[in-house]
DNA sequence: GGTCAATTTGCAAACGTTTGCATATTAGGC
DNA sequence: GCCTAATATGCAAACGTTTGCAAATTGACC
């Protein structure tokens, strides 16, 4: 009914509840025979450490809070797969703050149950409050932005890279008037993207304008590809802010009839699961969310180890992966990967 | 630095700690006049009540604990939203424990934190660890199977209604060979789902099949399909096990050639996201999370209530939503939903 | 103003751990 | 077998709360 707790191991064992705790700690002095005696008792009593009590007095729990949005994005399960899989090998547990309606409330509950550390991978979270966790000591990385808080620090992909490449791309496959579907810089790494893209078109001498859908669903897309398509003249290589809006507009291309990618290039972000679909097979950027995870949680460990040591920005570089979504122009050595697995 | 305590608080506010603890908590007794002067202290110094103590006294967390499986479907990314979003409205937190490769181990990992209880929503717990959650009092909840252990309650679909309704459907439209395309019973829905698609279509005096799926993901999947399709005779109505089955068997058949709805009407579970893309408009069963949440929110309420409720098992049922990969061919007044929203 | 009940308050003991310090034990080297 | 150093052990005080109990305050009513 009621926990079994250290002491009755203690009694049980006959020793005292500090050579309990000993054995069941790391670096705990303790002779092989108390050793075998209390592991037999904890056997016997399904004795198990309260982490709480044990929280409460280091002061580590081994608990991290990750502020998430409201996954509406493949990617972001991907990520929460990924950093949940990644946090049980090493040990350390969970708590999930969805940034929901009630979005600022999650950050602070992290101070309440004393998590270790901080991952914010919404887009939300005011400057107020990060400033309360750092002066609480309470390590804050951001996932996906960067935000120039002293004490914070950030993982986020390569943006400027990925439209470089994707310009770099459309321009080898001879589109010559380019185009960028996103949501008009409402999502930081959006902003990159298209800032990324926009340069290395222009440096090429091509043409480029710049799509703005409004709203988050499935449908906005769609409505944001079908005015971008309708235009006069109309885009011949598109870049899509992520992979959805690409499948979006990859399905308005088709709708209205447009050869891909004959008429119409189309290159997305990601390469989340579907993008690789028999139905879509669309050329895109990957972004290794395994290399996201462990930038974050080495950044976390030097972290730790040391609280006052300078924020660091770690930027994760993306790889084109060439499907059918791009024309096959391209000569000699081209370097991309085809068909790399998602998760890598 | 170091953190701000019940104790300063009561020192600010020249009251005893035991008034603070009184002004934060629920119930407690205090004057308006000490509630004011306490709060007044506690916003000037910041203070907020450690959840780690409080559960330690109380025997209560306002934790609760998912065990979930690798997230390699959509729906579990739904379900996992809607999830915490409504804990977080009642001001519950979520201990997230994938049970990857050390899958055994999160459920008492769920003990050592002292969750107030544990939702299981992947498909292995062993008898073992479930009793010793039982045992130490620790609700249980189910999701998507069910298991007759003493204290364990269930949340699922009516997945037996689901396959008489695909089958009810198929018939409608014409169809004569029917096949199940799952895997096997590797889930315990998918064994409920073959079976009430089974009894339905042989009371209809139907042909019925059974592809079995080996493997977990699309390619997998996609090769079943094919093997389905490539017998002869060839069925003409296929229900799948879930949406990203079907999908993947939509994506076979239009490989194959075959027109789909009418050559091959295919029907799935779930109603994810994708379902409803204009390259798929998949005929499915709507599997709505909302009550699925609400439904396991109930069962918990009512065990904290009484941990010695008789065990309970909670069908929810699905609804038909008929896109474009079944024929048009119903009559009269054949009630079905069409296009509703996926969370609802 | 006095009496009684209701409310508010503080004290101290819990909750289940860890850990510094002092003491007891062991092992090692002659 | 003795001395020293290393290692094991137990005691008690923390960690930050809540809560039963008793004392103190308040308010209502006559």
């Amino acid at each position: 009914m009621s926990r079994v707790t250290i002491k009755d191991v203690a009694r049980e064992a006959g020793v005292s509840a500090s050579a309990v705790s000993r054995v069941f700690t790391e670096g705990g002095s303790a002779s092989s025979q108390t050793r075998e005696k209390v592991l037999a008792a904890a056997e016997r009593l399904g004795y198990r450490p309260s982490l709480l009590a044990r929280g409460l007095v280091r002061n580590r729990t081994n608990l991290i809070t990750l502020v998430t949005g409201r996954m509406n994005d493949p990617f972001d399960a991907l990520f929460l797969d990924q950093f949940s899989e990644s946090l049980a090998e090493r040990g350390t547990h969970l708590l999930l703050a969805s940034a929901g309606p009630s979005g600022e409330a999650s950050l602070l509950q992290a101070l309440d149950y004393q998590s270790d550390a901080v991952v914010v991978s919404a887009g939300t979270m005011s400057l107020e409050h990060s400033e309360l966790c750092v002066r609480a000591g309470l390590p804050i990385i951001l996932a996906g932005r960067v935000m120039a808080v002293p004490g914070v620090d950030c993982v986020l992909a390569d943006n400027n890279d990925g439209g470089r490449q994707a310009a770099e791309l459309l321009r080898r496959v001879g589109c010559r008037r380019l185009a960028y579907l996103g949501r008009g810089g409402a999502t930081f790494s959006d902003g990159e993207r298209w800032q990324g893209f926009k340069s290395a078109a222009a440096a090429a001498g091509l043409t480029v304008t710049n799509q703005i859908i409004e709203g988050r669903d499935d449908a906005a897309a769609a409505q944001g590809a079908a005015a971008l398509l309708s235009r006069d003249p109309r885009p011949d290589g598109v870049f899509c802010s992520n992979d959805s809006i690409a499948i979006a507009a990859l399905e308005t291309a088709r709708a209205l009839g447009l050869k891909v990618p004959d008429e119409l290039s189309i290159i997305g972000f990601n390469n989340i699961p579907s993008a690789a679909r028999r139905s879509f097979r669309l050329t895109t950027l990957n972004y290794p969310v395994k290399r996201v995870v462990q930038g974050i949680l080495a950044l976390l460990d030097s972290r730790l180890d040391d609280p006052r040591r300078a924020d660091e920005v770690r930027r994760i570089p993306t790889q084109l992966v060439v499907r059918g979504t791009t024309r096959q122009h391209q000569p000699e050595d081209w370097q991309a990967l085809e068909e790399s697995p998602a998760g890598k």
